[in-house]
DNA sequence: GTCTATAATTTGATAGAC
DNA sequence: GTCTATCAAATTATAGAC
């Protein structure tokens, strides 16, 4: 793995600390010291914070599609994709002990740069158009709809939930269930 | 209705900016001036931040479950029930625009103090005790369990969709859906 | 209970040298 | 690209008068 150019580390940095506090719990001081440059320097790289979420929600977001095209690559049925899409929050709540990025921005909106709060936008549209897309074919528009918006929603609370009572296991108890009804038409 | 009490001023003040932006978008200045008062005399009331996150989502959490258990007074079935519970997080969408306090400060957990925290688990172990306790009782517990643990998850995380997406009738979407299977044994 | 005054720290951001 | 130096504003919090 070669080096990571400083961009990437600085993303890396207020992506780590951003999952875990919020917006404002990243600040320009601590990924100075994250990457043993200096405040100043951070700035020359992302010169408003606006710039910083910005760009780290479109890593993010981009990151997020093509982990989930990859897990849903050989996938077939509709309950196969599906279990890609759990497998892919599942694996940042396992992987990073932390929420998604966009759910804990989306809570947090009115407080945050317009700029911010339509990259969050966007990426709830991607998901949502995304399990539409996965959701058996002969089921009406508007019932693959709101059967997409159960389905990101529960996967947002139960990340949600799970982190807050410290057990990863509550995220599984929650979107299992969740499998068992994809199939029903 | 009776005049209010300046802690009860400054927590409906710190609840609507909190609900909004997470607990570092509520300073004491801000209290201040939404209650025509200075910041010291706020410290008065609340001595550390600490004081008063704590006591905003005690009372958060008490007022949530008497309308819960108001809404719930006069249902039988588990599906009325259910309803009830629904309604509870649907008006506080509707009422106040704003997703669920403890939804919001769960996912900010890693930066915000331990007393904090645990009044947030708290709140959350209640949804899902109350939700267990309202589904048939010929279901075994661990998928009473189960199923309550979906419920609260797709409720939060319906209200973070609903509001990150500007559109309050992707909550009804997300949360009629599960209607349709609290009666299925 | 509320005020004035103030302390100590942190924050996002800029100017200009190297 | 990174640095030193600096700034203005905001933050949590305290001391002491009324």
């Amino acid at each position: 793995m070669r080096d990571q150019t400083m961009p990437t580390k600085l993303l890396d940095a207020a992506e780590y600390r951003m999952r875990r506090g919020g917006y404002n719990a990243v600040s320009y001081r601590d990924l100075a010291a994250d990457t043993n440059i200096k405040s100043s320097s951070v700035h020359y790289h992302f010169p408003r914070k606006e710039d910083l979420g910005v760009a780290l929600i479109e890593r993010y977001t981009k990151d997020f599609f093509e982990v989930l095209d990859k897990a849903a690559k050989d996938a077939t049925t509709p309950l196969e994709k599906l279990q890609a899409f759990n497998r892919t929050y599942r694996n940042a709540l396992t992987h990073s002990k932390a929420v998604c990025l966009c759910g804990l921005l989306a809570a947090e909106a009115a407080g945050l740069p317009e700029a911010v709060n339509a990259k969050v936008e966007a990426f709830f549209d991607g998901n949502i158009r995304w399990v539409e897309g996965i959701l058996p074919a002969e089921l009406p528009e508007d019932e693959k709809t709101r059967r997409a918006i159960v389905i990101v929603s529960a996967h947002q609370g139960a990340i949600i939930v799970a982190t807050s009572m410290r057990d990863a296991n509550l995220f599984d108890s929650a979107t299992t269930y969740l499998e068992a009804q994809i199939g029903v038409t």
